[in-house]
DNA sequence: CACTTGTTGTTATTATGATAACAACATTTA
DNA sequence: TAAATGTTGTTATCATAATAACAACAAGTG
């Protein structure tokens, strides 16, 4: 019987996580087998396992590399793993010094380019991601000098919005439109509660999660969109073209019904 | 020019290491590129890098769902790398998600399975690598009952192995035969300092780098054996015939010159 | 037009997964 | 004991999927 048996699905989703470890599908499901009988032989884990026999004895040679099984000195040998806490300790690190080494190699490279620093004025960039969005928006907010102007609707990140308007410098004018605000209301900062407009709302978009627009120091500006469909994405410029269209729309909304 | 120009030598290792994050080579490749210009065309990425043109897109696009770049709306378009830290970051925070996630399910698979707790006892068990070494050695010692002996010529592990040995419980013997001893010398620890014997100094190992015997309680044995070009490998085992064997090692020792 | 960009499809190349074959040895059975 | 049977560990071979490399072309641009 040399079919590969169907493995349960948590341990199909369980060996994707392992891959991301480093491992391969037949390292991680060797592994999972090993933890159910420990001090198998390589039959007992091909049979446990559903990897085919003549593959598991490179696997766990692979394994034991890892060091994430030791072998005894018997025949048959037998195979036994380390305990998972360690294990994963043990691949986790290993990734993590990759990160340290990639991390300080990558800055340096970056830091050393002579890339010329305000190309950013005339273009308009496109940020796929929630976790992305976030980043660029709150590294925004934060070098904002004189003024912030926000339309707002996204539930999700109004926390963290709020917490970061509220460290900013003193002389910092902020003006907010949006659904709900939950914070202190600070000297600066000036917020009007607002529903969204009908033709916002009457969008053919189904299932609409966000809106929002953000204007720093009148010359950055960034729009967010969000759909449950389509996930969240971003507009970012520092183009006079770019912000002016949304300054128009920011007082729009100031002023509207 | 459709040749791959070669890589400097740092952009491969660092390309490796990107790699354990998720990254395929060409992700790598392309990433690093625009480190050194940011806002660059898809040509002039392919040019810095290397990639293929026709290549370039699809990891563009790839680069972009991993949040690690962002696209303008210009034609032709032009892309900006998220800054290193960011992307580093982002990259191994999903990883270390992953980790946890296998973590709490390999436990339960591990507790789950009724494993023989006894089974060890007359297995003789080789470990690989330091790291493995290391802490299947700690883990042993920990759990000292009453004696602890110990033949020790490591230099590297010395200082972990004494802290550990000072953190026993009082009522644990510990004699260790050793080339030097740099700690306070409590009253249940006896060491003796010797110079490894010469039958073993004329071995014809090239590179030797350890040499060590545990023995606990009597009961559980683990001798370590390391050279520069072999690296390290140790045996375990509760195995009586073990454990008497390198009690005659030990008391040899003990005796000799 | 000449040139570049962006897209598509096709062909290597590699890593991994899957199967088969075999020698060495141990176990069983006549 | 000799033959048959089964197991282990090793090796070679094949299949498949992911990635890389290339060619060709349509659309856009100056």
């Amino acid at each position: 019987m040399y079919l590969m048996a169907e493995p349960a699905a948590q341990t199909v989703a369980l060996a994707e996580s392992l891959k991301s470890l480093g491992l391969t599908k037949y390292e991680a499901l060797v592994y999972i087998a090993l933890l159910q009988a420990s001090e198998a032989t390589a039959t007992e884990i091909h049979e446990l396992s559903g990897v085919p026999r003549a593959s598991v004895y490179p696997v766990l040679e692979r394994l034991s590399q890892k060091q994430l099984v030791s072998v005894s000195n018997t025949s048959p040998r037998r195979f036994n793993p380390e305990r998972p806490d360690d294990a994963i300790e043990s691949l986790l690190s290993s990734v993590e010094h990759d990160a340290a080494r990639a991390k300080t190699t990558l800055n340096r490279i970056y830091s050393q380019s002579g890339r010329r620093a305000r190309g950013d004025q005339e273009l308009i960039w496109s940020i796929h991601g929630g976790d992305h969005i976030r980043l660029r928006l709150l590294e925004m907010l934060q070098a904002a000098d004189e003024s912030v102007r926000i339309i707002f609707y996204w539930d999700h990140l109004k926390g963290e919005l709020i917490e970061r308007l509220l460290s900013l410098k003193k002389e910092v004018k902020i003006d907010i439109i949006t659904d709900g605000w939950s914070g202190p209301v600070q000297g600066q900062i000036n917020v009007l509660v607002k529903a969204p407009p009908m033709e916002i709302q009457r969008e053919p978009v189904t299932n609409w999660q966000a809106g929002c627009v953000f204007i720093v120091d009148k010359k950055k500006a960034m729009v967010v969109m969000g759909s449950k469909d389509e996930g969240f994405t971003a507009l970012y410029s520092e183009s006079v073209g770019f912000v002016r269209f949304f300054t128009m729309y920011w007082n729009f909304f100031l002023n509207w019904g």
